[in-house]
DNA sequence: AATGGACGTTCCTATTTCGACATGTCAATC
DNA sequence: GATTGACATGTCGAAATAGGAACGTCCATT
């Protein structure tokens, strides 16, 4: 497909559905609960775009309707073609990088409060970090883990977020003491 | 205007040019350079939208064309309410959280790989992720930074980029360790 | 038997973003 | 005087995103 079409999309849903399928097949609906679930924080996407890519991806030939069950149940299953385009997709093709941060854009324009309102505004985000560290903490400590490699590597990537959020709170709190020295 | 209308737009590019024109008035192909510039990394923007966004804006209220230059340049400054927006936004507005990481996508999937793949993929990130620290510390380095407000506020943002980055390559290492020991 | 809720798909509109195209002015240089 | 390139704005269409309306099926409970 990467080979037929002259412009490859870059967008990721498509390559979300195909990993989603390569583990189990699963209808639509089943991949939209997934979406609202566990891929809720990494990669959120609408029924529109579920369905509608659905579709594509079976006129490409990646997927197969393998079942037809109840309610008009169409039960989807990764291709050959599939697999070869996910995989080439997570090994060969380079993760875009982030562009597009709105702290960040705030930091910018911190130069139009005072100091004492930019501390403020910092330390409130060094606050924000701490509670979302604390949120998956939490999560860490509830879910029940085993040996799969789901497991595994739903722990590393919840490992990610503990490390970012982390990185955030020290890093607001250190920014906050730039501007301005901490009230007593 | 936040009051008037009931939507708030969560769009941040009215912000990015409230904030810009806070520190000084410009034209439209001005803040074009400073999205093609300084703003690159931060929050990309296109033609289309700045200068949409300006013809908004203005009628809005926001900004005024304070002056009309030769090739039909129109120099946009803030106005107070503009600057009333900025100031609420800034401050009272909570940031969207990064809901999409098409990094964590992948290590979602890495199950569908072998075990020594997953590692060598993991392996890349953390080498980009160095190549993107080392790319940052050269910016510091040559950078000529004074005691502006501007200088204080670059540096900060800056130091974000390379905490970032080094959090990024020390959790791909220890991920990588984690599927699989290290190939000697 | 009726009803409510989960299951399941399709279609619709609106907004944001992107990239490209179109148009034109001004200054310098060849 | 013609060409080039930076300056400057405007418009268009395609794609992605977001959210919801509409429709129907199956099952369990009342």
């Amino acid at each position: 497909m990467s080979i037929l079409s002259g412009k490859v999309p870059v967008m990721s849903l498509r390559h979300a559905l195909l990993g989603l399928l390569a583990n189990r097949s699963a209808s639509g609906y089943d991949l939209l609960k997934a979406f609202e679930t566990s891929l809720a924080n990494v990669w959120p996407a609408t029924q529109s775009q579920v369905y509608g890519e659905l579709g594509k991806l079976s006129a490409e030939g990646l997927l197969d309707v393998t079942a037809e069950g109840p309610r008009g149940r169409k039960e989807y299953s990764i291709t050959t073609s599939g697999r070869t385009e996910l995989r080439h997709w997570l090994v060969e093709v380079e993760p875009e990088r982030v562009r597009r941060s709105g702290m960040l854009l705030r930091v910018f324009f911190l130069d139009t409060l005072d100091p004492a309102e930019a501390r403020d505004y910092l330390a409130a985000q060094a606050a924000a970090a701490a509670g979302t560290h604390a949120g998956l903490r939490e999560v860490e400590a509830n879910v029940e883990w085993d040996d799969s490699p789901l497991s595994m590597y739903g722990r590393i990537a919840l490992e990610y977020g503990l490390r970012l959020s982390q990185v955030q709170r020290e890093w607001a709190k250190w920014a906050a003491e730039q501007v301005a020295p901490p009230a007593q």
